[in-house]
Parts: structure tokens; C-alpha cells; sequence
DNA sequence: TTTAGGG
DNA sequence: CCCTAAA
């Protein structure tokens, strides 16, 4: 473990900081804490320097909380959940279990920068898989996945190895993908398609693995020689012992699975509390994070109430939201959120949170922080335009005196051109009227590069993970003019590998069409992607499942711009949107998986495929 | 409000 | 993605 957090030597306070988490976590309790807020909201930094959290650490960690509680209120709703929640995690957890950390293997920060989003990321495997595969058993659907594969095949994998390898590129992500024979560009390739990004880093072995971590939803993409089969990775050599080793912890396995399945983390929290090794690493960070968070929220829970201050999602949709759908989300969460007393952001801490003025739309989240004694107001994050081509992480900036200052001016800057505080709402409101009609480029200029440098500074060191692939922030907004003379904003987000496959457990999970819930529950991170995005989506999956795959290696071109769908997964849009056409409730499985979703009395209505 | 479909 | 009719 301790290798794996020490980077390019200077992870001494790093260590510390795990240390604390290790503490955390294994001590479980709210009580020991020290200073919760500031274990989320500040990091260190390589150089053993203080960084405030990004706003996508915040959001994640928010996002949880808000998982947490949802699931925990609806796990009170329905005695059956709970029962329901742990069948399904034994008889389709496992597939996880080679998903642990390549510990000893953090070949440079990058990567382990990288790692850890996408550990962050997709915390969500095709958890249900298994479960559809169960009771998919029509021939059709069964037979694509059980077409004979063209690589080897890799023993102790599971049953349905569907593997239709063939034409390059993305096609190589059908079924089984050999990354092993790749070339850079390939997995560059190969790596923009998964995370819908590119990635300048030119090393092959980190290139697989990242991308095996980001198809796999798991961290632990240890081996150098791999397959990925579906959404499993199968190791072709264990070359990896530490990896073993980690595997040997039970409980770690136990968090690890509860970590993927993020939403019934709840249900097995308890157990994993008290029982939780050390050796838990990155990925147990994670859980222990999550942990925390439920304690955390329990312990808020029971003080007293504190007035909640906006979060970040709340800001956001304000300040981004269309009308429409927005207005009715960040309505419901708010109430969500209020109802449940969550206070991710306590106002007591001595490390805070305080919301300044947006930048042209874009929330600048500044800290008070308390070093050293002086109240100094440090840009915490501030949103950098995250388009597809992420590659331009959150921008980190270090505590620097130079960086320091620089950023100061540039938040007078901002904060000169809109004005001094205002409360957050009718500023936001403000500013994005603004910021819909005129762009301050000297702005922009000063922003991009400050970027560049803080990016450069920071560049890596990021203890958790800025998306790779899902981040839940806003990215190309592009305003619209209406004809109605409104102004709408028309942002398009191209869907990463991620999202998809969180979509299609989704589907698999609560049957297509019932958006909503999907949504809520498997796109609670994500405050953008509405129902209706989901739909449409999924509408797009289906298309391209039935398109694509008969012809599997004609041209599966790739020649498009847009990400490719891998294969697997487009094999099991199919599979799925079979399943549901033909045979939506009746099967035992299904139910069971209804009964989960609280069931509200539509258990056994049939949902009509959605073809 | 959410879903289904068309554009 | 957006918009809207229908439920």
C-alpha cells in the first residue's frame, strides 16, 4: 500500500494522509474523526503540500452522500430490499473479485492519478449481468454471446465468453479484447472510445490497463498480459502477487464489492466497517470513504441542524439548468437532499467551502482555509472547460505563493467584473445571464492559462480521481439563441464509455423505460443526463446494437468521430432489449429484481420492450 | 411528471 | 439533443 501511494518520491504526507484514512476507516466511527471536512475537502499534494479538494473530489464524495441516503431511505421503504440487494451481490458480486489494486504497480502518478478516477468513476459494474444472463435464455441472445471466440480463450472465465473479435480498433473491444496486441495508437484509440477522452501518456502497459480499468469498472488491472471479457477482466498470468495479496483480504474483497455496487453499499457497510484491513488501498479508499460518509451523515443526522449551504450540484443546476428539467431536478433534490438532513458541507469546519462568484458561468469554489493561522481565500476549484477532450484535468492550484497570488487576482478579477458577493442564487442566476450573453475573453485568456500552469504544477497528484470519464460537471455549453428570443443553452456531452454501460445495467437492472428510475438510481452522480437522455440513449444503443453487430466485422468503423461502442456492450443492448421484448416480467429472476426497485405495484406489469 | 417519439 | 404529445 505504501508503495503505491509513495509517487515520484514525495509521498511522505501523502502516506499520512492515508494513513488517517486507514484510522478512519478502520475505526469506523464518526466519533473519531477528527475533522471530517477536512479529510474530503483537502488533499496533499506530492510535495507535501496542502490542495484543496477539486470540485470533482466534492462532487463525488456528494454524490455518495446522496447515494447513501437514498439508498438507506429506500432500503427503510422496502423490507424486501435489503434481502433482494445481497442476493444479488453474491450471485453476481463475484465477477468483481479480481477487481482489487495493482498496488505494487504504480508505474507513475499519472497512472495512479488515472487509476483512481476511474475507480472513482464507475463504481457501478454490470452488477445485474450475471443475474440477466440467468434467465436470458433465449436462444438468440444466448447464441450471439456464445459465438465461438477468435482470440483465446481464457480459462476460469465465465460461461458466456462472447467473443467476436475481428476488424481493428474498436472492434477489438468486441467481446474479448487482447489489448496485449495493440499498438500506441490503437490504445490511444482504444482509450478515447472508453473514456471519451484522449490521453497523451505513451505508455503501453498503462495504456491497457487504464482502459481495462475503465471497461472493467475495476481497479485492478495488475497484469500486464489481460483479456477483457465482457465487462470481467481475466488475467491471462498471475504475475502479480501483491495483487494476490490484496485479494486475500476477504473483507477488502467484501468492500470491493460493495464498492461497485455502490447502491447497496449500505446494506453491507456494517460488516465492512469493523472488519476492514488496512491493506485496503486505493480502491478501499473509496469505501472508506464511503463508510465515512455514512457516518458522517449519521452523526449530522443526529446533531443538530445546521443550515445547509448550497452544494455544488445545487449551484450548478441553478446556474446551468434549463427551465425544464432542471428546475424539476434540482428541486427534487434539494428536497431529497433537505429530507434527509445531508450536510456534506458542514459550515463549522475550519476548512470551508465558500461559493464566490461564478466565472462566466462557472462556479469558482473558493476555501477559507485556515493554514497557518490566516484566513486566506484560496481558489478551491475552479471549473476549467472539461470538453471531450478532457484532457485538461481540474485545474489543482498548489499552494503556492506564486500560484497563490495569481489566483487571487484572477478571482478579483472575476469577482470585479460581476461585482462583489451577492447570495448565491441570485448571483448565479445573474451571472449566467451574463455569461449566456457576453464573453469576457480576457477572461477566458487569463483562465486557460492559469490552467496551463496550475495544471502543470499539479499535474497528477490528484488522491482522487478527476474524471476521466464521468465527470459531473458541465462541459460544452454552448448557448443557443431561440427564436423565442430566450436563450438556451444547448450542451452536448458525449456519452462515455462509462455512462453507457452504466445506462445498460441500468436497463438490465430496471427494465427499459423506466427512465426515471435509472436516473435516480444509476445516474444519481451525473446531474446531467436526464431520463429522457437516458432514453434517448439508449433509443441510440439500440440502433447501433442492431446495426452494428450482425455485421460485426464489416466496417464496424470506427471511422466515426464519436466514441465506438464496444461490442460487449452493444451485444448486450441487444441481448437485453430482447429480453425485454419477449419476456419483461415473468421470469422468478425478474421479479426478484423488480422487487427491488420498490416495486410500487407494477412488479408484475409487463413492460413492453422497448424496440 | 414521466415516457414515447419525432425532428 | 430538443420539443412535445400523451399518459
Amino acid at each position: 500500500m505504501e508503495k503505491l501511494v509513495e509517487v515520484e518520491g514525495s509521498g511522505e504526507r501523502k502516506f499520512e494522509v492515508t494513513g488517517l484514512e486507514k484510522n478512519n476507516f478502520v475505526l469506523s466511527s464518526p466519533r473519531h474523526v477528527a475533522d471530517p471536512v477536512v479529510y474530503k475537502l483537502v488533499r496533499v499534494d506530492g510535495n507535501g503540500q496542502l490542495v484543496p479538494a477539486t470540485d470533482d473530489e466534492l462532487m463525488e464524495v456528494e454524490g455518495l452522500l446522496e447515494n447513501e441516503k437514498r439508498e438507506t431511505h429506500i432500503v427503510a421503504d422496502t423490507g424486501q430490499a435489503l434481502g433482494c440487494i445481497s442476493n444479488e451481490v453474491s450471485s453476481s458480486g463475484m465477477p468483481q473479485l479480481e477487481s482489487s489494486e495493482g498496488l505494487s504497480q504504480s508505474e507513475n502518478t499519472e497512472a495512479d492519478t488515472e487509476k483512481l478516477s476511474a475507480q472513482l468513476e464507475e463504481t457501478v459494474p454490470f452488477g445485474a449481468q450475471s443475474l440477466t444472463d440467468d434467465h436470458a435464455t433465449q436462444p438468440g441472445s444466448v447464441g450471439e454471446r456464445l459465438k465461438p471466440l477468435d482470440g483465446p480463450i481464457q480459462g476460469g472465465s465465465s460461461t458466456s465468453a462472447g467473443c467476436i473479435s475481428s476488424t481493428p480498433d474498436f472492434s477489438k473491444l468486441k467481446g474479448e479484447i487482447c489489448l496485449d496486441n495493440l499498438s500506441i495508437k490503437e490504445l490511444h484509440e482504444v482509450f478515447k472510445a472508453t473514456f471519451g477522452r484522449d490521453t497523451t501518456v505513451k505508455d503501453k502497459l498503462w495504456l491497457k490497463r487504464r482502459i481495462a480499468m475503465g471497461l472493467t469498472n475495476s481497479c485492478d488491472v495488475s497484469t500486464t498480459t489481460f483479456v477483457i471479457k465482457d465487462n470481467k477482466l481475466v488475467k491471462k498470468d498471475n504475475e502479480d502477487s501483491a495483487n494476490n495479496v490484496n485479494l486475500a483480504t476477504g473483507k477488502e474483497f467484501q468492500a470491493v464489492a460493495v464498492e461497485y455496487n455502490g447502491d447497496l453499499l449500505n446494506s453491507l457497510s456494517s460488516q465492512i466497517d469493523d472488519h476492514q484491513s488496512v491493506s485496503a488501498v486505493r480502491s478501499g479508499n473509496n469505501v472508506v470513504e464511503n463508510n465515512f460518509a455514512n457516518e458522517d451523515l449519521a452523526a449530522d443526522q443526529r446533531a443538530a441542524k445546521r443550515v445547509r449551504k448550497p452544494t455544488k450540484r445545487y449551484i450548478e443546476e441553478l446556474s446551468e439548468a434549463e427551465p425544464k428539467d432542471n428546475s424539476g431536478n434540482s428541486g427534487r433534490l434539494l428536497a431529497s437532499t433537505k429530507n434527509i438532513g445531508i450536510r456534506p458541507l458542514p459550515s463549522e469546519s475550519h476548512a470551508r467551502l465558500a461559493r464566490n462568484a461564478p466565472l462566466e458561468g462557472r462556479t469558482v469554489i473558493t476555501r477559507l482555509d485556515s493554514l497557518g493561522g490566516f484566513g486566506i481565500q484560496v481558489p478551491c476549484v475552479y471549473r476549467v472547460r472539461r470538453s471531450r477532450p478532457r484532457k485538461n484535468v481540474t485545474a489543482l492550484l498548489k499552494f503556492h505563493p506564486s500560484g497563490m497570488s495569481m489566483t487571487a487576482t484572477f478571482i478579483k478579477r472575476g469577482l470585479d467584473v460581476h461585482g462583489p458577493q451577492m447570495g448565491n442564487e441570485s448571483m448565479n442566476k445573474v451571472l449566467e445571464a451574463k455569461s449566456s450573453s457576453e464573453q469576457t475573453p480576457h477572461q477566458f485568456a487569463a483562465e486557460s492559462n492559469k490552467e496551463k500552469s496550475s495544471t502543470d504544477l499539479g499535474h497528477d497528484m490528484e488522491l482522487k480521481y478527476v474524471d476521466p470519464s464521468g465527470d459531473t460537471s458541465d462541459d460544452n455549453v454552448v448557448t443557443v439563441p431561440t427564436a423565442k428570443g430566450g436563450i438556451r443553452r444547448k450542451h452536448h456531452r458525449a456519452w462515455t464509455l462509462s455512462e453507457v454501460m452504466k445506462l445498460v445495467e441500468g436497463v438490465s437492472k430496471y427494465g427499459a423505460g423506466r427512465w426515471s428510475e435509472i436516473k435516480r438510481l444509476a445516474f444519481a452522480s451525473y446531474s446531467y443526463r436526464t431520463s429522457v437522455d437516458l432514453k434517448d440513449k439508449w433509443r441510440n444503443l439500440l440502433k447501433a446494437s442492431f446495426a452494428q453487430t450482425p455485421v460485426n466485422q464489416g466496417a464496424s468503423s470506427r471511422k466515426h468521430p464519436s466514441v465506438p461502442i464496444p461490442a460487449p456492450i452493444l451485444l448486450r443492448v441487444r441481448e437485453l432489449a430482447d429480453m425485454q421484448a419477449q419476456a419483461p416480467s415473468p421470469n422468478l429472476g425478474a421479479s426478484k429484481l423488480l422487487a427491488c426497485d420498490g416495486g410500487a405495484g407494477s412488479v408484475n406489469e409487463t413492460r413492453p420492450g422497448y424496440l
